[in-house]
DNA sequence: GGCGCGGTGACACCACGGTGACAGCCGCTG
DNA sequence: CAGCGGCTGTCACCGTGGTGTCACCGCGCC
């Protein structure tokens, strides 16, 4: 599998061009956007890790420029901007998954192993659960096939559960990543935010609490 | 849409900007070459109205950097040279289309429309959505079969919220897009056009609110 | 039993978006 | 030139629903 890092954080670019060699993918690690626009015109790579915050040629370019070309590469964007709504923007400029930093290196590894297993090109950045759907560029959740009337904290916690993928996330983890900036620590918004979803959704235990861990969609 | 028009005879460069906006581009005019690569270098504009003939930095080398950047721009060059030779100097150069001096207005208009519609060409030059369609050539927007009167602005609101296709677009996107760059960032603008707009459509939530994010056009 | 964690329902606030009125600007026309 | 009308943008005001807090409850565990 062939992957093109672009990330300006030199320590980071070689730490993740690294990591991700010893997981067996064929890595190349460029600085910053030209070059990355360089290197897609010859190679062909299955996953594009793209920093959005990058000097000179700018990441949503990048992005823009990969999608226009009908490449078949995957664009899987890290960005420093986690709050819901930049991850739309993000979205909406045809990247096919989103990884705000700081990130679990394994996570990382993880999707863009299901970036590459991907069939083909435009698929839609969609998450699917049973008979949960969300589409985070859309801003649209359904369930089975009914609309849900989602408001933006609902909608970024069911993101996030989702993007986890059955794993549980931590009540301190949906603060950073819905609620951005510094987040009273000892407020108990998460665990009304969840009630109102759990509401919303139906089915209660769709929703599963893990004791000390968090929350994680369930298995129905 | 997003004009940049470079031209160092004020008068012209004026006029041409009054032009434009008219028919609904939001345009920003410098005049000189150095303030343009400015611009270039925080705003993103999907056309450059490029004079040659530059004092300072040469239109030339403008152009130069445009390509050499990779920009997503597209150049129209501006030149009171309009022999052969000269012409295919600048096309060499990168830019993408070529007027010779003096031109008429029209047909200025027709070329940057035509332009922007160029790296998205195998798209459909009219957007359709249920019984609305907008065709951004020749400015004509209907709504089941009769004709809408929408001012530039709002003209240019439903064409950002059709291209987006559904996925929510933000204020700050449209003021970016529809308005030139000076837009105060405390402006209201954007909420009052988009209800005379939806005035004008009828139906009121054929334009859906989507809290924190933007409008969208919305079946669903 | 007592403690800690999470669920529950009620409540209050206020920020966001909708609304209507108005004023400046500009081009047109007489 | 004055008068007019259309397009824009601003402002003040309002209603509402999204959001966060709190007190209380229920349950499982040491």
């Amino acid at each position: 599998m062939r992957v093109l890092v672009v990330e300006d954080f030199e320590v980071l670019a070689r730490t993740v061009g690294k990591g991700l060699r010893r997981e067996g993918m064929a890595v190349d690690v460029v600085l910053d956007g030209a070059d990355a626009l360089d290197r897609l015109a010859v190679n062909r790579y299955d996953v594009v890790v793209l920093d959005r915050d990058l000097p000179g040629v700018h990441g949503d370019e990048v992005c823009r420029r990969i999608v226009a070309a009908r490449s078949s590469s995957r664009v899987l964007m890290l960005t420093a901007a986690s709050t819901v709504k930049q991850r739309v923007d993000g979205l909406g400029l045809g990247a096919d998954d989103y990884l705000p930093k700081p990130f679990d290196f394994e996570e990382l590894v993880a999707r863009i192993r299901a970036l590459a297993r991907r069939p083909s090109s435009a698929l839609p950045s969609v998450y699917e659960h049973a008979d949960l759907t969300l589409d985070p560029a859309r801003r649209v959740a359904t369930r089975g096939g009914r609309r849900l009337e989602l408001t933006p904290k609902e909608f970024g916690v069911l993101e996030c559960l989702l993007a986890a993928d059955g794993r549980p996330v931590s009540a301190e983890e949906l603060l950073e990543r819905v609620w951005d900036e510094a987040a009273d620590p000892f407020t108990t918004v998460v665990k009304t935010t969840i009630r109102r979803l759990r509401g919303k959704l139906g089915t209660p235990d769709l929703i599963h609490t893990v004791r000390e861990a968090g929350y994680r969609i369930g298995a129905l």
